[in-house]
RNA sequence: GGAGAGUUGGCCGAGUGGUCGAAGGCGCACGCCUGGAAAGUGUGUAUACGCCAAAAGCGUAUCGAGGGUUCGAAUCCCUCACUCUCCGCCA
């Protein structure tokens, strides 16, 4: 059964293989911008983005170019006056002091105007930064065109019917309460809503996945990592979720430190500001954490029980790649969620997320759905993206190629998985009449086949 | 939290105002030597941005980060981060 579905998804495989890949210009730089205009536009465009947002990628070439020239007359302004300096050390040498003084009143003269250049050359260069953080990347051309998650295309479903609900089907948050596996009231107190108290069988089931999920990872090759839960603001950024999605994560302003929305914020900054050798790719990482995030402003009929909370825990795993080898690497990492999930033996479909729901950093995004029984509603249980150079970009992760030139890595990422929801899940499509069972390949990690 | 000592290239390490992007060593790459290897020996070996159609070349910046003093800063001054040692507190 496992096997027949890897094979059916080869299929998927072999078309998204077929994509073409641009091997001359891969970076979301501001070089990349000039040099492809139309293609970033056509992009934004897809992003939904409107004609007065579209400006500023004009503004951006025209900030630009000013930094250019302002760059050429500072840099000639401080190669004159460091020649001069150098004179003046050597008229001192050769005794000439009163020439040496003149010289050292003139120059000091001009140093307000170089100060001048550099503070102008300065803001130039922060102006540019600040619009370059604007653009997000651009998006591949599988990208559908669409406004919200309702224009995702389906790709596969993995199975020809979705199973019915078993007489009197319970939603996971009561089944929760009958055998005592987690309580959100209790949680509520010591810490407010939209956090969750696991207990019994209920915390050994939670334990059970993380276990399962890392030495599935290990399996498949991924160095195991235990990450900080908390970043700085220079990693936030870097991998993108700074300033972008600001209001998402809890902010310790005290330290000003964030607490991490995904293992993925930690793990990517191992690699910030390195060059790596072409042979050691693909590096494959992949953490346990626990993933915090706000929320902020999403109220309403999916919120409840573990469909959407503060903090979840969450296998992740991260592939640092090279450039022409991403997306073949993006199909193996989407078969390896896939396969993960065949064997929790959970319905499930494969998403592919059109421009108005596709990530800010990502250029392509396969979201994975189980098919919670119970409330009858597809649940987000991961997300699998290619970054392409974008998050390489800011994070200044290159390797050498083989002429010796630095070129930006590729990034992806995805999860495997996120806990709460695939929780829900097995809880849901596993009761039974009396009790809920174990899915097989968890019940040497819990030590129980069923939950009484 | 308090006191002190540090942070230099891939690594080790010299350098307390000038010719220092930085001695020396290790490593790495290429060559010579060798039957082959080791040893020996020679050469090369950072990053970013800019100028140039591009290469070559050239310019500028970078010695933990940011400011300052100076004609000139790795070197002096200030602020911050990190590392180590001691004290305090603590799982």
């Amino acid at each position: 059964m496992v096997i027949n579905l890897v094979q059916k998804y080869a299929f998927f495989c072999i078309q998204s293989l077929s994509l073409n890949f641009n091997s001359k210009y891969f970076m979301l730089q501001i070089k990349y911008i000039e040099s492809n205009k139309e293609l970033v536009t056509q992009s934004l465009k897809k992003r939904n983005w409107g004609d007065t947002q579209l400006k500023i990628v004009q503004k951006l070439i025209e900030t630009n170019e000013q930094r250019k020239s302002a760059q050429l007359k500072m840099d000639q302004a401080l190669s004159e006056h460091k020649k001069k300096a150098e004179l003046i050390q050597g008229l001192y040498k050769s005794g000439e002091v009163t020439k040496a003084n003149e010289l050292r009143t003139e120059v000091q003269q001009a140093k307000e105007t170089i100060k001048a250049m550099e503070l102008d050359f300065k803001h130039r260069t922060q102006q540019l930064e600040e619009l370059l953080l604007q653009i997000p990347n651009i998006a591949h051309q599988d990208v559908p065109t669409g406004k919200s998650e309702e224009d995702n295309q389906i790709i596969k479903t993995g199975q020809d019917t979705l199973p019915s609900p078993i007489p009197g089907a319970k939603p996971h948050w009561e089944l929760a309460e009958a055998y005592q596996l987690f309580d959100l009231k209790t949680a509520a107190k010591i810490t407010g809503s939209g956090f969750v108290l696991f207990t019994g069988k209920g915390a050994k089931l939670q334990r059970a996945l993380i276990s399962f999920f890392l030495d599935e990872a290990s399996k498949a090759g991924y160095l195991e990592c235990m990450p900080p839960y908390m970043v700085n603001e220079q990693s936030a950024r870097a991998t993108g979720q700074l300033p972008d999605k600001e209001g998402q994560m809890y902010h310790i302003t005290e330290d000003n430190l964030f607490m991490i929305p995904t293992a993925e914020v930690p793990v990517t900054n191992i690699y910030r500001d390195l060059i790596v050798k072409a042979e050691d790719l693909p590096i494959k990482l992949t953490a346990h954490s626990p993933c915090f995030r706000r929320e902020a402003g999403s109220y309403g009929a999916d919120v409840k029980g573990l469909n959407r909370v503060h903090q979840f825990d969450k296998v992740e795993i991260v592939q640092i790649a090279l450039p022409e080898k991403s997306y073949e690497i993006l199909d193996k990492m989407v078969s390896y969620v896939e396969g993960l999930i065949i064997k929790l033996g959970l319905p499930y479909r494969i998403v592919r997320l059109c421009g108005g729901d596709l990530g800010f950093t990502a250029a392509l995004t396969y979201d994975f759905e189980v098919y919670s029984v119970a409330q009858k509603k597809w649940l987000e249980v991961s997300s699998v993206s290619n970054f392409e150079s974008y998050q390489s970009n800011r994070l200044k992760l290159r390797y050498k190629d083989e002429k010796g030139k630095n070129r930006l890595c590729h990034t992806l990422n995805g999860s495997a998985l996120a806990l709460a929801r695939i929780y829900a899940a097995i809880l849901e499509n596993y009761q039974t009449e009396s009790g809920i069972k174990i899915p097989e390949v968890l019940v040497p990690y819990c030590g129980f086949d069923r939950i009484t």
